[in-house]
This record gives structure tokens, sequence and C-alpha cells, in this order.
RNA sequence: GCGCCUGUAGCUCAGCUGGAUAGAGCAAUUGCCUUCUAAGCAAUGGGCCAGGAGUUCGAAUCUCUUCAGGCGCGCCA
């Protein structure tokens, strides 16, 4: 129930059939040629009150195909206009904006909307069912997670969130590169761990390019006390493969362990090496070859990017008979698309990776995809700042700052809401300070208290034996303060912030709107007393109030942030 | 060098499918608790929307260009 979308709806028919009409009484001259006003007509939201509640911008735009002064159209179009009980009044305003000031009617029916909806109230049907997959984090197996993978998190799992709100059905999933290059690195890293472990420091060189974190020893410590020396006596091929077989499980229940911690539940955890086993690559790169998009050169296969009107031309094969990176995730998301028939797929990745973006929707348009099915929604890297200055290290590791580290100094809470309050595309700064402050200056208790505030007074009341009622037996008439208003307002607009953000990619329009319906509660509250002496006022405003936190629970409940009833 | 992203208040960021006087939080200053949670509210100050040109009735928003910053351009992933 999209209240804003119902009301501008009507509005624009009426101005259209008003128009309309007008060009019959020949106030304002018919177009020479068709237009579809429905197209060009736009209603807004005036940002000052004093233009009204919405604004229609249609003579402006008909003035020059028309060949009349906007406000020529606008007079004929509100001479015209059919009465209706809702609009109050229509004023002709500035080069010719149409502005309507509405009675407060639409506004009270969302009180009506929320009873119905409960913590649903804002979810919408745009997505209609279609079928998204959502990949988020996919971190490297072969390590902890960082900031980024962090941020990803957050941003992924409020995105699938948003997405489902909006109507669709969605699949988190999580990739798990567990074949390739870096599964050898992490292998032979391994490896040398282990020989040193048992035979000393000096008993083989740690490989160049290989992975020198301290897990990587305590894998090794670790697996030394399950199998001991004896994966010495066996070729490097079984010892490597043994320790990785070791290691990887593990790593991957811990990221498994540490997303949970962080709220991050996938329906999917999907690994490479399935693709390679069923010779999906393989398939993959055959078709590739078959629509003329592979060449060979210097014993490897390469992918005729060019062809695609691309710059650079990529390997698919390498010499040495092992399929890229590349290879294996046109193999994926073929897999995503045409396998497992997802309508959409949004990849959600690094601002680093940018580069891969356009090659992968060419492949998918080389093998006969639709290359906007898939969609790659790019993340800028994350900052750490603590007393303004950047922080790269953690301190007690003096390593690169994990998810772990983050959420050992943060709660989950304020991680989650900070990195979604930033738009994907924009940098983030992430601060420390901040963020561990527990007060009014972190948005994130501010939106909570204000579900705490709103919990403290229902309790209140109902101790007095006064209850939140239904909507039939309040009298909403008597909300007509100004923070009342525009606290209804700003409830009306949360199915309209949700369609944005779905349709944008872009979750962090949610935190805001939360801070934003904090702060319309926070204003209404020092400026209006629920309990009071007229009864009928009491009613409408706890009806309000046990809306708004109906609403907070349930935007809280979508970025899976805690609502707590009392702080 | 080529490509992508970014540039808005002292700081962090909204606003960008063109709309009326450019917004918020933090920081600064000043008020508001004998009555529902002061982790709150109200008010004040703060801007050549990086610079320039163009399109338009109208540009922070669209186009071109200059400058500044970030990232990418591997038989890495």
């Amino acid at each position: 129930m999209n209240i804003i979308e119902n009301v501008k709806k009507s509005i624009g028919d009426a101005v259209i059939s008003a128009l309309n009409l007008s060009i019959e009484k020949g106030e304002v001259p018919a177009p020479e040629e068709k237009i579809d006003f429905e197209s060009i007509l736009k209603l807004e939201i005036p940002k000052d009150k004093q233009h009204g509640d919405f604004a229609c911008n249609i003579a402006m735009m008909l003035a020059k195909p028309l060949k009349v002064a906007p406000r020529k159209i606008a007079e004929g179009i509100v001479s015209c206009l059919e009465k209706n009980a809702d609009i109050e009044k229509v004023e002709i305003a500035g080069a010719g904006f149409i502005n309507f000031y509405l009675t407060n009617n639409y506004l009270y029916s969302v009180l009506s909307a929320i009873e119905k909806m409960g913590t649903d109230y804002g979810k919408i049907d745009m997505g209609k069912g279609k079928k998204v997959m959502i990949e988020f984090v996919s971190a490297n197996p072969t390590g902890p997670m960082h900031m980024g993978n962090a941020r990803g998190g957050a941003l992924g799992d409020c995105m699938a969130s948003v997405m489902e709100y909006a109507g669709y059905e969605v699949t988190r999933e999580f990739y798990i590169n567990d074949a390739g290059n870096q599964i050898e690195k992490f292998g032979k890293s391994l490896e040398a761990r282990y020989i040193q472990e048992l035979k000393g420091e000096d008993a083989i060189e740690f490989p160049e390019d290989g992975y020198h974190g301290e897990d990587i020893r305590d894998h090794a410590r670790e697996f030394i006390k399950l199998n001991g020396d004896k994966y010495l006596e066996t070729s490097s091929e079984d010892r490597k493969k043994a320790l990785v077989d070791y290691a990887l499980e593990k790593n991957i229940k811990y990221l498994e362990t540490d997303l949970g911690k962080y709220r991050i539940f996938y329906d999917v955890w999907f690994r490479e090496s399935e693709l390679h086993k069923s010779g999906a690559v393989g398939e993959a790169i055959k078709r590739l070859t078959d629509s003329g998009y592979t060449y060979e050169e210097e014993g490897a296969i390469w992918l005729n990017c060019e062809k695609m009107g691309l710059e650079k031309n990529e390997v698919l094969v390498r010499q040495n008979g092992i399929p890229t990176y590349f290879a294996a995730d046109i193999a994926y998301h073929i897999n995503k698309l045409e396998t497992r028939k997802y309508d959409l797929a949004i990849d959600v990745w690094g601002a680093d990776h940018h580069g891969h973006v356009a090659r992968m929707k060419g492949a998918m348009a080389a093998v006969g995809l639709n290359p906007d099915s898939l969609e790659v929604v790019l993340m800028q890297l994350v900052r750490l700042t603590r007393d303004g200055e950047v922080v790269r290290m953690s301190k007690r590791t003096g390593k690169a700052i994990t998810l772990s580290d983050l959420l050992e100094d943060v709660s989950i809470d304020v991680a989650r809401f900070f990195f979604n309050m930033r738009m994907a595309g924009s940098h983030l700064d992430f601060d420390l300070d901040l963020a561990v402050k527990e007060s009014s200056e972190n948005p994130v208790y501010y939106v909570q208290y204000a579900h705490a505030r709103i919990c403290s007074i229902i309790k209140a009341l109902a101790n007095e034996g006064v209850s939140v009622l239904p909507f039939e037996k309040i009298n909403p008439g008597v909300l007509k303060e100004e923070s009342e208003l525009e606290l209804l307002k700003k409830l009306c607009e949360l199915p309209e912030e949700i369609r944005l953000a779905a349709i944008s990619r872009e979750p962090a329009r949610i935190t805001r709107y939360s801070i934003e319906l904090a702060t319309a509660f926070h204003s209404f509250y020092n400026a209006c007393r629920v309990k009071c002496e007229d009864e009928e006022l009491m009613g409408a405003r706890l009806k309000l109030c046990a809306s708004v936190g109906t609403v907070l629970r349930g935007i809280l409940k979508m970025l899976k942030i805690d609502a707590p009833e009392q702080m």
C-alpha cells in the first residue's frame, strides 16, 4: 500500500483530464503533434510546505510545444479541475507550478495501513516475485575477512532485505573461490609452514608470493596435532592436498561463523570447484568458441573481447592448461542465469574490480544471455579513522584489521548501521571514536532511543489503563499539530523509500529513512504530550506513537538491528 | 597514456530521471527537564555546489572542458 503513489496517481489523472477538457474547450491550444501527457507529468512533494503538499510541473513542460505561457496553461487546467473532497485548494505559483493543498485525510489513512500490515508495512509488490540472486562478500577462503568484506556484507545483506520488501524472491549467495591459483598458493604456503614447524625454519624456503599471515602457521600446527609428521613422507602433491583440505574447510567454517555473528546467513554457499568438477567451465569455453569468440595464441585460449567492443582480450585457459578465474566466473554466471534460472543476478564487488564488469557482461552476451540480467554493484573501499587519523593496522595484531577485530570494539548494531549509512558508490569513512560512543552522537542509538521511548510511553499509559485502540475507535482528525502531520507524512513515505532503495540498489536510503523517522518522532515528542486530559487526543497520539514504533521495529528488523524496548 | 569513480558548510555526507530561497549530522554558540526516557528538543551562525563554457523558461543536477583526488589497465583473483 503506497499512499503517496496513490495520491499522486489520482491527482495526476485529475490534471490530465482537466487538461484534455480545457483543450476541448479551447482554453488551451491543442498540440500540433500528439503528446503523451502522462509521461511528462511530474508530481513532487515541494521542499517548502508553502508550496503545497504536491506540485505539478506540466504547464511548464507544455509551454514550448504549445507555444503558450505556462501560467496560461496552468490556469486552463485549474479551471477545468473536477472538485475533489481531498483537495483543499489549488494554486498557481512561480513560473507555472500548480500546487495542490490536500486535506489531512490521506495522512491519517497511514495509521490504518500500518495497523493492517504491522511490521510488514512498507512492503510493496514491485518485484512481482522475480527471482533475484545477490552474491556478496565471497571473501577469499584463504584468510580472514577485511573491512571491505565487512562493508560488502552489510550492504549485500540489507540490499537483499530491501529487495525482499520490494517483492522480489531473493537468494543470498556466497561464492567460495576454492580452486585455482590462490588455492595453489595457499597449499604451497601451508606446506612450507608444515615442514618448517617439524624440521626448523631453514628446512624449506617460504614461497615469495605465499600467504605470510600467522593463520597459516596456526593451521600447520593444528594439522600436526592431528596428523603428526606422517605427511613428510608423502609426495608434495598429497601433502598439499591434505593440508588444503583441512585448512580450507576450517576457514570456510570460520567465515560462516563470523558472518553468522554479523547476522548474515546465506541461502547458498557455492563452490567454484564444483564448476570445474562438473565440466561447466569447459562447457562455457566451448560455447564461447562455438560462437566464434575465442582464439589460440602462444598456447593459451583467449577471449576476443575486442569483438565485443572492449579494449583488451583476456586469457581463458593458460598455457599450462588451467582455466583462469575469469573462465570459471563466466561458467558461474551462466549457472546463475541459465541453469538456476535467476531473472536477475546482482554481484556486490569492491570498486577495484570495476575493470571486470564490462568483460563479464560481454561474455554473457557472447553466450547468448542478456547482459542486463547481470548487475554489478561496485562498492568503494572503507577507511577507518580514529582521533581523526586513518587507521590501517590493528594495534593489537599489527595486521590489517579484520571483521572480527572490528566486532570486538564495535557492536554489531553499530557496524551494520554505519556500513549502510553511505551509498555504495561513495567512499566510506568509518569513525571508530563515534562508533564506540554510546551516546546521542551515535546515530544508531538515536534511532533505537526513539523506539525505546515509544515503548516506554505505551507501557506508562498501559499502567494507567489506557491502551492503544484500533483505528476505527480513534479520531485521527484531532492530529493537527505541525509535528504530528510531519510524522504522519514520514510514515507515508516508507513504501516509496523502499521502491527507490530497491530500484537503485541502495539500502542506505532505508538507514537514512530510519534516522529521519526518529527525528520526526523526537520532534513530535517534545512538542506534543501524549498523556493528557483530552482522551480523544490522547488516543490519537498514542495510536500515532504505536504506529511509529511498529514501523521502526519493522525497519530495524529489516536491517537486522536490535530494537530495544528500554535504554 | 587510456578507462571508471569522486569533488556540495570547518568535518562526514544527502540532494543528481532538471524545478521555487541548496539540506542533515558532527563541531561552535544560546535556550528547554516539579508532568510520558535530556541517549531528546528548539534556535543562531556557517556555502562562488572544485573552476570555466554550453543546453534550458529554469542547472548542484544534463553536455563539453580544465583542475584535484581515488581506483583499474597480469597467462592475479
